[in-house]
DNA sequence: ACTCATTTGTTGCATATGCAACATAGGAGA
DNA sequence: TCTCCTATGTTGCATATGCAACAAATGAGT
């Protein structure tokens, strides 16, 4: 039987550790709501939404859900019901797939695509307020820790 | 007339800003998540539950909602049901407010200290386990580029 | 005291979400 | 080929959420 857990008491992480761990969430709820504030005022739709159009478009080609779902950390079900939503609003479309008859490839209608450029303008000026309080050089940093810290590397942008 | 936002084309986050943005959100999700799953493989309640009777655990003394609402960075209507449903299972009780007949005081039954306590015993592990690839000086560094881009500090650490 | 804007908190309703169960196709091994 | 396990998505249902409307109390101005 293996240990999975060390004994004895409570692993308490060090007081930098926790100092980090509210940061983190504190500081990323209060900046991804900014965002999100800057698109809803635009009558825009959510963030989630930019980054499924930009995948599909990064990609080049249609693309499975299950491609899609890994780099969003989305849950199948999640991805199914937004596609849904996409969908109904024209901006996406499901095509069958050849190769695979369960699943199907999806790709970006026009409205799609200028959706998601209309959403750029709104994104990236906020994007960029958001993060002003800091410098180029310290984002860099920052995006180093974060990265050590996650245990990937998350760099890629989500600009057009 | 006042000019808010500053004309010509779309001001466009630098790279560095926009990786920062990426592993904020990214790194931040999976964290998280991670420390999520945690409680819930322990069938605890949500981490929010837990900010919440250590906010009030840390008070001191019975306290009004609108005095949580602000440090959990949550809406007034969201924390009402919040407590509607801890209050559902024991965990904290509304009590009076002499002072000001519309609100009243939210007070940590026994049974919510309790709780909270049974929860940390997972929360701080899962947090410790989330957080480890980084060490304390990295996360020192770390808590400070995110309080500097959040332009506060939000050091207060979530330990009993 | 009276009026009215503001603060504090709740709720009705439409929508979104998580979970577990489901449907269907693919693929490995006999 | 046949069987069975896995992979890929979807969906029914209960619960949670956001938004706007609401209720009640306070406090400021007159």
């Amino acid at each position: 039987m293996q240990q999975t857990q060390p004994k004895g008491p409570t692993r308490i992480p060090s007081d930098p550790l926790q100092r980090a761990w509210i940061a983190l969430g504190r500081v990323s709820q209060s900046i991804r709501e900014e965002v999100s504030q800057a698109l809803r005022n635009a009558k825009l739709p959510d963030i989630t939404w930019y980054t499924v159009l930009w995948e599909l478009e990064r990609a080049g080609q249609p693309t499975r859900p299950k491609d899609l779902a890994i780099p969003l950390f989305i849950l199948p079900y999640q991805l199914s019901r937004l596609v849904d939503r996409m969908e109904e609003e024209g901006l996406v479309k499901r095509i069958a797939c050849p190769e695979d008859k369960r699943g199907h490839l999806l790709e970006p209608t026009p409205e799609g695509y200028a959706m998601r450029k209309r959403m750029w303008n709104v994104y990236a000026p906020a994007m960029d307020d958001a993060m002003k309080r800091i410098g180029d050089a310290e984002a860099l940093q920052l995006a180093q820790l974060l990265n050590k810290l996650g245990g990937l590397d998350y760099s890629m942008p989500p600009k057009p």
